[in-house]
DNA sequence: TAACTTTTGTTTAAAATTAAACTAAATTTA
DNA sequence: TAAATTTAGTTTAATTTTAAACAAAAGTTA
């Protein structure tokens, strides 16, 4: 559901897979090649060649070969994907204000480490 | 990774959409409407039609018309359906056990309220 | 009662995803 | 160095799901 609720408010025709993607380029790193994207959402290298497609035919990442490997490929986001994510924040912020009217925020800081250390906890043990 | 987790413990080639409805006629009525139990999953009517038929290729379900409706299908599980549940609960055991010795009961009770809260929320907002 | 409207379930077409096969490139090993 | 193995990404076929169109039945209304 709460995917759901976040895929009703994205802009620009973004799944939550794509939005995901967008954001990891704002959160965690500049660069990555398609597999340690697909690790790190815990998808397919399939998933993630198709997610890459739709956001490249978007104009929102730019994928090109790596110069020190000709296997690999480099993704990077562009400024007109960095435009679609500052926006699609943006467009969640309503929900996300709307959900801390209900619930206070020392209630998810409460829950979120327990729900962590099972995320981890199956992470770890590749239940993908 | 929940969903993954269950899913590679079920026996029979269940799927979790599968294992879920006929749980369900354990734990909440022995009969359903396919309309009933695709509000109950949240899924489309045609999603449902899907996993009845799946259910029903196995033997572990059985649809026939309602009598009193011409449009209406009542859904019941069979003794192999029930067998086949009995079977996937004890499949489904050992990774529970584990689950359980890595995080304590208390643990796990203390966070559902909250998770319930959000979850019956985002329910009456039709978040699907 | 005849004509609308709603309800129930199925079908269809499209999308996302997976596992497995595949291609190409890089690395290891013998 | 040649052969075998591993790695990276794509493609394919199958599955699950959705939204929308559909058909049939039931209910409503005028």
């Amino acid at each position: 559901m709460a995917t759901n609720a976040l895929e009703s408010c994205l802009p620009d025709g973004l799944t939550s897979s794509q939005f995901g993607v967008l954001n990891w380029f704002v959160r965690v790193d500049t660069e990555a090649t398609p597999g340690r994207l697909a690790t790190a959402f815990m998808v397919t290298k399939g998933a993630m060649t198709n997610t890459l497609k739709r956001l490249e035919e978007k104009g929102f990442v730019r994928v090109r070969p790596d110069e020190h490997s000709g296997r690999r490929k480099l993704v990077t986001i562009t400024a007109k994907g960095m435009r679609a994510r500052t926006n699609a924040i943006k467009s969640v912020d309503p929900l996300l204000q709307e959900l801390l009217t209900e619930f206070s925020k020392p209630d998810f800081a409460l829950s979120l480490p327990f729900l962590e250390s099972i995320r981890t906890y199956l992470d770890e043990r590749r239940y993908r």
